[in-house]
This record gives C-alpha cells, sequence and structure tokens, in this order.
DNA sequence: CGGAATCCAGACGGATACTG
DNA sequence: CAGTATCCGTCTGGATTCCG
C-alpha cells in the first residue's frame, strides 16, 4: 500500500500519488456510472489483471476515494462504489475526457465503444 | 518514446498516455505559469533528474502539448512553453489542485510553499 | 547550459495455483 | 465469486558520469 507523505510541495503532487499510476482514473472513472462488482470490473477493463485489479482497488479504498462492501451470500458478493470524497473528483475525470476526445479528433485516433465525455455530455442532456 | 496506440477504448486511457506517471501533470501546471527554462524547471521540481525531465519533455513535446524553443547562443538557452492545446488542460489540472487542497485539509496534510489551487484562484481575482 | 550514456533497484505486470 | 500467494520477467525511474 502507497504511503501518502505527511507533507506536500504542491497539491498536484498530492493528488498524483492519490490517483496516479496506470489504472486508478480509469477504474474512478467507471465507478462514477455507478457500483460495480468485482468481476463486472474486470469485464469493464479486459487488460487489467486480478492482481492489479486487487491491489488498485485496495489503494483507492485505503485512501478513501472508494468504498467496498461485502455481501455475506454465497457465492461471494463484493461491490465497489465510490466515496462522496471520490464522486467529486468526476467534474475532473470528464474534463479530462473531453480533452482526451479533442485531442483523438485532432490527431485522427479511432475511439471506440466506451463512455467518453461526448456520450456523458448526451446522457446529461437526456436526464435534464 | 511512449508511442499512442492507433485506437482507444475510452479518452481516458489516451489521456493517461498523455500526461500520465510521475512528473507531466507537474511539468505542464508548471509550466501554465509561463515559459521556463531547463534549469528553471529544475530548481522548480527540485526531486526531479535531468534524465527525467529531458525524457518527460520531450515526451510532452512529441506529443504536442508543449514547444521547445532553442536560442542558438553561448551558453545555449533553451525554453519550454506550452502549446495551445497543453494549455487547454489548464483548467483541468486546477480542477486537480482545488480537489488535492480539500483532500489535504479534510486529512490534516501539510501544503506547502508552491503554487496551489487556492492561489491561483486568489492571482486570478487579483488580476480580474 | 542543456543535455546523452550507462548502470542498477524497485515497481509494474503476467502466469499459475490455491481458497473460503 | 472474489479474491491470495508466489514466482518471475519487463520496464520505468533514479544516480552517476561524461560531453559540446
Amino acid at each position: 500500500m502507497k504511503e501518502l507523505q505527511s507533507e506536500y510541495q504542491c497539491a498536484i503532487n498530492l493528488v498524483i500519488d492519490l490517483i496516479g499510476g496506470k489504472w486508478k482514473v480509469l477504474l474512478l472513472w467507471h465507478l462514477n456510472e455507478g457500483d460495480k462488482r468485482f468481476n463486472e470490473l474486470r469485464r469493464t477493463i479486459p487488460e487489467i489483471t486480478k492482481k492489479m485489479l486487487t491491489q488498485q482497488l485496495r489503494e483507492l479504498e485505503g485512501h478513501g476515494l472508494v468504498k467496498r462492501t461485502v455481501f455475506e451470500e454465497v457465492p461471494p458478493r463484493v461491490v465497489y462504489s465510490t466515496t462522496d470524497f471520490g464522486h467529486r473528483l468526476q467534474p475532473v475525470l470528464y474534463g479530462m475526457c473531453q480533452w482526451g476526445d479533442d485531442y483523438a479528433e485532432k490527431e485522427g485516433i479511432q475511439m471506440n465503444s466506451c463512455w467518453t465525455g461526448r456520450d456523458f455530455m448526451k446522457n446529461k442532456s437526456d436526464l435534464s
């Protein structure tokens, strides 16, 4: 488990320690859609291994960005969701996504089935 | 040099490839304050080694987020700045910083001299 | 001043086997 | 189903030295 420092020069450094790395932002993004089970996340992100998924979810949980709920059933069911604080990151993730979309368009990079910034926008206006 | 994929599942993945890692977000954040020379960046971020600084700046340049300008003088002078597109990420970085500040406050983490989201806010209202 | 080259440790990530 | 445990290779990042 990655320990935070007791002191930071700049908030950006803290943010990098909290959500840096290859998977965390992606996990938070997908969890913002709604609660997800372990294997549901694996299907959503096929490239991640069980080991990495467990590890990253545990760190997010440890830093209070993700909540892990265990239902004592057989077979066991575990549901992951963002905490209120983790959820507060959503506008930022959304901004990142939009910026990424713009970059992809500018550079002619193909974007696939996944939930993108534009989809999100469309979805929001559908709701209103 | 990290090559981008020709196709992405999700814009977030593209964004991670563009500005992921330990240094890029921090560099873009500092470059948004204004153009900076190589050793100026080193002083701003004392923990980064020359190798990493060069490497990360080159990748940012290669992806069109940072511009590198060489002045043919003795001693040589090289100035780095954000491109227009790199600059478009600023609101996102600002949002990250604010969120990080909130986290630090919530968790009682000390924040130091560096340019933070709040400082930025203060600065903007000073200008207006 | 602004790098490049080299070497090395540790983090990251894959495969496989096992478990309540 | 939702993990743990272990082994192992790759690869990123850090320290140091050298260079025009």
